[in-house]
DNA sequence: TGCCGCCTGCGACAATTTGCCTCAGGCGGC
DNA sequence: GCCGCCTGAGGCAAATTGTCGCAGGCGGCA
């Protein structure tokens, strides 16, 4: 319970934020910049806990589930991203990681899903409300991005829209509702 | 290969559409409406391929993922919903779905969700386009307008999207790209 | 090494599309 | 008749697109 908490998240501030909420809550942790720094930081010492960023400076962070999880398979991963999409989710949760949540996201939120020791409650908790039309169209877009392995131009054409328009569409904030 | 996909969704037409849609690729295919009756043909025979509505109504389709995956470990279950939401996608992988969609959706997605884990290596994700944005969008509106009785001003808050607006689009044709 | 093709981010500006307010009219309930 | 709720529509300001253009990066290729 002692090895720190490692939070790989390429934003300084957030990075530190969270850092400390964790230090102040009693927790050792430490906090690496980039996937290489994570890559050095585990190999000295395999965490047992890490906080995720997906989106590491153009790399993305999924590429580390895989290489964390070798280095420890006891490891939990909680993936965090502000760019909160289905399809990365599904992803990240298929690649081994134990919790995706949505930025901005409280501390507890992460502690509670590193603590959680069973899993998903087949309760669910269903909302009533379908998607609303912008939603839905983030999640389409985020999904034949992926399809695309992230090729901007290609997933534009595909999905018969204005390069231009879908750059800046990706650069908002998925609606929450 | 010629065990059906079970197509899991309460709503008679949605289901109806996608089993034909699969019959018409050449995969027998098997409908039904309710948990219930998912589980007695499941008894009789465990489907290989599953597709799987979250909400049956008022049942939570994720119940039934576990007796699925007991009843045929190899089960590749899909798990489609109109209400989709990170948190349930989260739990539907962690149960053992292998994919999850919302609706609308491509046939095309639900087959190559299938496919996908069949063959890992033969990334052949044939030449099939996404539906267009416009195409996506106009889909869900005609969706959660039936929801509604074709109450227009209900369907914009449910949509939370302005009804001036809504009215704008509906009198525009779809878009058939 | 230089040329090419393709991708990306981003500024600028006009063309469209929204959001918002407001009316008027229809319909069923009380 | 009075309400509450729904619908279609006009008018306008505000926001979002569609378009172009430009510079820079990257990987083949001769």
């Amino acid at each position: 319970m002692n090895a720190p908490i490692l939070v790989i998240d390429d934003d300084p501030t957030f990075n530190e934020v969270l850092t400390r909420a964790f230090v102040r809550r009693g927790f050792a942790a430490h906090g690496v910049l980039s996937a290489d720094a994570a890559l050095q930081t585990m190999q000295a010492q395999p965490p047992m806990r890490v906080v995720l960023d997906l989106n590491l400076g153009g790399a993305s962070g999924l590429a580390l589930i895989k290489p964390l999880l070798q280095a420890n398979p006891a490891c939990r991963i909680v993936v965090l991203t502000g760019y909160a999409s289905i399809a990365t989710a599904v992803d990240a949760i298929k690649l081994g990681a134990v919790q995706y949540l949505a930025k901005p996201v409280e501390v507890e939120a992460v502690l509670a899903a590193f603590a959680a020791v069973a899993e998903p409650a087949a309760e669910a908790p269903i909302g009533h409300l379908p998607l609303s039309v912008e939603r839905l169209e983030w999640e389409h877009i985020q999904r034949v991005l992926r399809e695309n392995d992230g090729n901007i131009s290609a997933t534009a054409r595909a999905l018969n829209m204005h390069r231009r328009t879908l750059q800046r569409k990706l650069m908002k904030r998925p609606a929450r509702k």
